[in-house]
DNA sequence: GATCATATTGAGAATAATTCTTATTTAATA
DNA sequence: TATTAAATAAGAATTATTCTCAATATGATC
């Protein structure tokens, strides 16, 4: 949405790239839906996504949609984030950042912060296990919903 | 699985308040599934909690369980946590916690850290929305897994 | 302790997101 | 351009969760 079009352009031959790279073919809806993904910030689902990609290839199937979006996350080239009860949400962000989430829209937006990145994990995880990633997740009320709008979808039951 | 009595005692106990509070009534059934979640660390979800209380009342059903579970989570008493394409789990810590995650097997463990809690959210949050709750998750890899060895439950594909 | 009104339960059917199956099509390469 | 393995579309299948409704149990009252 606030992406530039050298963002966009970067992520489309990174996945060109990744393509040629492991023998994967490009497909016409492989590109249309990654692109999907690649150009917005608003982390759509895979139904949101097939929805936007049909107005262009109206025989694109759900099927197809799913199937592309794991293989994009195997390639790494995508990353995906949600509850349970929830659509898998998928995200083309590749650099490092956490996530605010609106309980009551689901809005997610991803933001960035030095001073969460540098923090030391405390000793007592060392018993548990070996951390690979840690991302923070803010929970709250978006702007709208916390002006008393009521924006577009809406949760069931909000997940605090 | 490491907690107290004491600690146990209390959370039931404050669910028999709250119950009485609110005017909920206090079913065999219900005392057991909040204890079954109450009594462990492991963020059960409503499947296994189902096993476990059926042993003792070999009645239930899974329904009531999930019924039961989302209204502990109503009254505040337990909150969920999990991924999408994943059973719910459910916590029964209310004490502010963040979680480690395996993303191998799904173990996942409450850990603190002052440190996280005390941190300022970045100001570009403010032009997103409201904060209420921040909690970070770490994924990586449990001892088990990190050892080799291959635990009970796997899953299909690692969510990192 | 018995009675009553209502909340709760159990069983099985219904939903929704996601995945599988299979026949058909297409990209990459010879 | 022909070949072939990989990818797609369509619809059936799967899985977690929820709904429907008749039977039952709780808490309040007598």
């Amino acid at each position: 949405m606030e992406l530039s079009k050298t963002e966009i352009d970067k992520r489309m031959r990174s996945f060109e790239n990744m393509c040629r790279k492991l023998g994967v073919k490009r497909t016409h809806q492989r590109m249309e839906i990654f692109r999907e993904v690649a150009q917005t910030v608003e982390h759509p689902d895979a139904e949101k996504v097939y929805r936007k990609v049909s107005e262009r290839i109206p025989t694109m199937s759900l099927d197809t949609v799913y199937r592309t979006l794991w293989l994009l996350k195997d390639l790494g080239l995508v990353t995906t984030l949600g509850s349970p009860r929830e659509r898998t949400r998928f995200d083309a962000n590749l650099d490092h950042h956490h996530h605010f989430v609106c309980v009551k829209c689901g809005m997610t937006r991803d933001f960035y912060s030095d001073d969460f990145d540098s923090l030391e994990l405390p000793d007592t995880l060392l018993s548990i296990g070996e951390a690979v990633k840690t991302q923070v997740e803010v929970k709250g009320l978006c702007r709208k919903c916390a002006a008393g709008e009521m924006p577009g979808e809406k949760k069931k039951e909000a997940t605090l």
